[in-house]
DNA sequence: GTGTTCGATATCGTATTCGACATCAATTGA
DNA sequence: TCAATTGATGTCGAATACGATATCGAACAC
């Protein structure tokens, strides 16, 4: 448990986090045990290497042996990448699906509720649109949102919030990347290498 | 012994090379035992996260997960840093230590030898120069030729070609970060995280 | 409430690193 | 030739990661 590990430890589950995985599942994606994670996380143990290249793998990583005097430089340009950038596909995909879930949930449930089907249509829209470029986060924030509706005594203004927070979703991933809501930071250098799905 | 772990232990290997440091004094400055190093460079053992992170803050390397698509940003980026601002303080210094030494050996075996006092010189204008452009291998490159020096038959001779090294490289530290593309065989080997082969 | 999922924690047995030696063959300098 | 250094390998005991498994309280949805 050296100086630096215990901030490789932060970074896994920061990343984790991104992704939008829990224990669990990226327990089954790296071949580690779930109680093991969470020691690693926690700093509790000196994992040996094996252990974190897989977890870094399952997490769309790499460990990289960077000069120190690189350091600065690679890192500004890698927390743009983590935090802006598509974090994890596999994140994402499962989001898309519980919000699949929940809306077909609605559908059953409250089948005549005005604005339902526009809702299902634009985020259809969204599904196709640009993966990518999406954020787990973002899309647990909707998923919630369209949970709340179900009990709501104004469904109306429920459905309302969520066709909002759906259009956010949409002009973000359209424009470009500037997903978050609360930082307004700049937008450096980038693009260097997002340009793949462009 | 995952994938990139042998990957990994590679890199410490040439990272090391490149610092121009033994096993055995790598291990001092990262409180490992010089026979732990050879298991691990050989990729015999999957070693603990602390005993990574203590070689690599000795090889004055930095541990870093970076998203998979931004590795390649992160590799030209880290080549730069490499040639721009040399490889390793301490294999640098080591190796000046021991030409100074060099030195004072012909100084006080053959005196009066035309053209040392002049070879004197230079180094100590190399030294003064630009230390942080040297690389480890070039000066031992250079140690080398002084060393054929003594048991020389045309001392005079030999003289000249160290003086000619010692120029070359006063050159290149002058110049700038372009190594390569050179003549003879004055090969970087800087490379920490390009994939080398050989 | 009820059930599910979350992360944290405990136990147990096995496997393996790690440190502290010691030794070896090959290279290299004197 | 002789001595020093380098990297590789072996042994031993102690420490500990690891996998398998179970359980816990909290948060959350229904």
């Amino acid at each position: 448990m050296a100086y630096g590990a215990q901030e490789i430890a932060e970074r896994l589950r920061a990343a984790r986090a991104a992704s939008g995985l829990s224990q669990r599942e990226l327990s089954a994606l790296a071949g580690i045990p779930q109680a093991q994670i969470s020691r690693i996380e926690a700093g509790a143990v000196d994992l040996r290497l094996s252990s974190l290249v897989a977890l870094v793998h399952a997490l769309e990583l790499e460990l990289l042996l960077v000069p120190r005097k690189a350091v600065p430089a690679v890192r500004s340009l890698t927390r743009e990448a983590l935090g802006k950038n598509g974090p994890s596909a596999v994140g994402v995909e499962k989001e898309m699906q519980r919000i699949t879930e929940t809306l077909r949930h609605l559908q059953i449930n409250l089948p005549e509720l005005e604005g339902l089907a526009a809702l299902q249509k634009s985020f259809t829209d969204l599904q196709r649109f640009r993966w990518p470029l999406l954020q787990p986060e973002s899309l647990k924030q909707l998923r919630q949102s369209l949970e709340r509706i179900h009990g709501s005594d104004r469904p109306i203004a429920a459905i309302s919030e969520s066709a909002e927070l759906m259009r956010t979703l949409r002009n973000k991933a359209v424009h470009d990347p500037d997903p978050e809501a609360d930082e307004g930071d700049a937008r450096p250098a980038y693009s260097l290498d997002d340009d793949h799905d462009a």
